[in-house]
DNA sequence: TATTATACTTACATAAAGTAAGTAATTTAT
DNA sequence: ATAAATTACTTACTTTATGTAAGTATAATA
């Protein structure tokens, strides 16, 4: 029998192997947003999406949420220790992505 | 309005945020495997799922299919020069997970 | 007073993934 | 010779995930 895929590696990908998920980890670690900046940054993402990825990311422990008791209020979401780890990843495949992934220009 | 996530960046995580893709490349990643070796260290991923996730790893140009037609004959998969090139994502995915990702150790 | 903004939730439709079984070619075991 | 096993899939059906659209609550602005 062939030894298993290792289990961490596994449980990143649980996360990491969702939809948007990577892509809101990237917008994050630009700093703390609020949901309409995450929102207005990746369009093609319904808010039902995000709403749902936040509160994933934070049972994960990859944000907090923060809420800002002003009028009106301000709630933002920050990558906690463990979200901003995953700079290094998020970086290099960025690089791939830059050196294979085709841009298409728009019209 | 704020600019939009960079698209190559999007387009890489189309791939990666699809369950499986990132376990299957990683494994891939130490050298060319049959069908079979990967359901055998995935094993909760489906043959269905396998099949589905290659076909589309092929198309985007991240592994190629090798036939040998020997008897009975060998189905090989292989990463392309694109595919090995996401070592290092995969790397950093590595260190990430098991910097932060606890292992359950099983009964 | 009506409209806009933020940060969501809810209901419903569609697409993706899971489950189980089946297939075809060949090999090994009885 | 016949039955069971192996590999690399496919097919049919069910469940879960995601998409789409609309709605809600609070407060600001016109």
């Amino acid at each position: 029998m062939a030894e298993r895929l290792c289990p961490r590696f596994e449980d990143a990908f649980e996360l990491l192997g969702k939809r948007w998920t990577g892509m809101i980890i990237k917008v994050l670690l630009s700093g703390p947003k609020r949901f309409k900046d995450i929102s207005d940054v990746i369009p093609n993402m319904s808010d039902r999406m995000l709403s749902e990825r936040f509160k994933e990311l934070e049972t994960a422990g990859i944000i907090i949420r923060h809420v800002y008791p002003e009028t009106p209020v301000r709630i933002e979401y920050e990558l906690t220790d463990k979200g901003k780890d995953l700079e290094g990843s998020m970086n290099e495949v960025q690089k791939w992505a830059e050196k294979w992934c085709l841009d298409i220009p728009n019209s």
